[in-house]
DNA sequence: CAATTAAACTGGACGATGTCCAGTTCAAGG
DNA sequence: CCTTGAACTGGACATCGTCCAGTTTAATTG
C-alpha cells in the first residue's frame, strides 16, 4: 500500500483539475487544500507539483475551466440581442453551479482564459450585428459582464433567496440590453 | 522596552481597526495579518482578541466603516431619480477607494453592517418616491447594489482603465435606472 | 479605603497551510 | 543497454489564525 519515493502513481494534469473539481463541490472552497488534494490521490502534497505550478494556477485553471459550460449560441442567430441574452443567461446559470468560485472571478478578474476570451469574442461579434456602434461595445461588455457575475456573486451569498436573484438578472439584463440598443 | 505580562497597552478596539485599516492601505490584503497587525501595535498577537472576536469579524468591521464614507443624500431631493444616481455613484468612488475589500463585499454579501443598511434604507425611500411600486423595489435595489459592487471590483481588478471602468459603470447605471423607473 | 473581580496582556503552543530541497526510482530515447 | 529527465516521497520551513494558561493592572464593590 505504501508508495516508496521513486515509484509512479500515474497522476495526470486533468485527474489533478477533476480531482480538486469533485474537492471543491463536496467541501467547498476552505476544503480546497493542496493537502487534501493529494490526500484524495493518494499521493504526496509536492507530487501535485509536478502537474500543477502551484494553487493559484490550479484554482486560474478551474475558473476557466468551468467557463467551457457556458452554452455558446451561433453567432448568426436571428435575433442577436436576444443570442446576447440567452449568452449571458447561460453564464449567470452556470456561475451559479459553482457558488465557492464566484468571488475568485471577482478577484482575479475572469478574463484571462481562453473559454473567457472565446465568450468576450462571440459577445462582441452579437453587439456589432445588433448595431451597436464599435467604439461603444467595450463599455456594453463591461457592463453585461459586470452584470452576470455580480448578480450570480449575491444569488450564491448565504442567506440571498436563488430564486427572486435570477429574477433580478433577468429584469436587469433587460433593462441592460434595452439600454445599450438604443445607445 | 519589553512589556511583561499583565501590563497594559492601552489598545482600543477602534485602534485595532484604525491599524488594521492603515495596514490595509500600504500591504494591500495578503499584507493584512493579525501578527502584521500586533506587530504594528507593538502587541502579542493574542491581545487584539480581547478587542475582536477574530479576523473575520475584523473585516466585517473594516468594510461597514468603509461604507460611513458614502455621501448619504437628502432623502427628501427634488428628483429622487437623481439622487439615487448620486447614492450610486458615491458608493462606487467610495468602493474604489480600498480595492482590496472589494472582493470581500461580494463574499460577506454586503448587507450586514448598520451602514450598509442606512445606505438601502434612503434607496427604498427614494425608490418609492421615483414612483416605484413597492413589490418592484427589492429588485430594483438587488440590480443597483450589484452593478455598484460589481462594476467596482471590475474596475480595481489589475489591469483594468480605471477612468473607462467609471465611464462604463456610469453609462450602466443610467440604463438600470432609465429601466427601474419605467417599470 | 481595602478587597475582590473582571479585563488586558504575554508566553508559548497547536494544527494547518503552501511550497521548497534533497533524494530515489521508474520510463522512455538514443 | 545505458543515460537522462520526469514523477514521486520524506522531511522540513515559514507563516497563518487561534486557543490555553498564567500575570498584572484597572474598575467595582462593601
Amino acid at each position: 500500500m505504501a508508495r516508496g519515493p521513486g515509484t509512479r502513481a500515474g497522476l495526470t494534469r486533468t485527474a489533478v483539475l477533476d480531482a480538486a473539481r469533485a474537492l471543491l463541490a463536496e467541501d467547498g472552497l476552505p476544503g480546497l487544500t493542496m493537502r487534501a488534494l493529494a490526500r484524495r490521490l493518494d499521493v504526496a502534497p509536492n507530487a501535485l507539483y509536478s502537474h500543477v505550478a502551484g494553487k493559484t494556477e490550479l484554482v486560474d485553471a478551474l475558473l476557466d475551466d468551468h467557463l467551457a459550460a457556458v452554452h455558446d449560441p451561433t453567432p448568426d442567430a436571428a435575433d442577436p440581442v436576444a443570442a446576447v441574452a440567452d449568452l449571458m443567461t447561460s453564464t449567470f446559470d452556470v456561475l451559479v453551479t459553482a457558488p465557492d468560485l464566484v468571488p475568485l472571478y471577482l478577484q482575479r478578474r475572469g478574463a484571462r482564459g481562453e473559454n473567457a476570451i472565446r465568450l468576450g469574442a462571440t459577445m462582441d461579434a452579437l453587439l456589432a450585428r445588433a448595431g451597436v456602434p464599435a467604439e461603444a461595445i467595450p463599455t456594453a461588455r463591461n457592463n453585461l459582464i459586470v452584470h452576470a457575475v455580480g448578480a450570480a456573486a449575491f444569488a450564491t451569498a448565504e442567506g440571498a433567496d436563488p430564486t427572486a436573484a435570477r429574477h433580478a438578472f433577468v429584469a436587469g439584463l433587460g433593462w441592460l440590453l434595452a439600454g445599450i440598443v438604443r445607445s
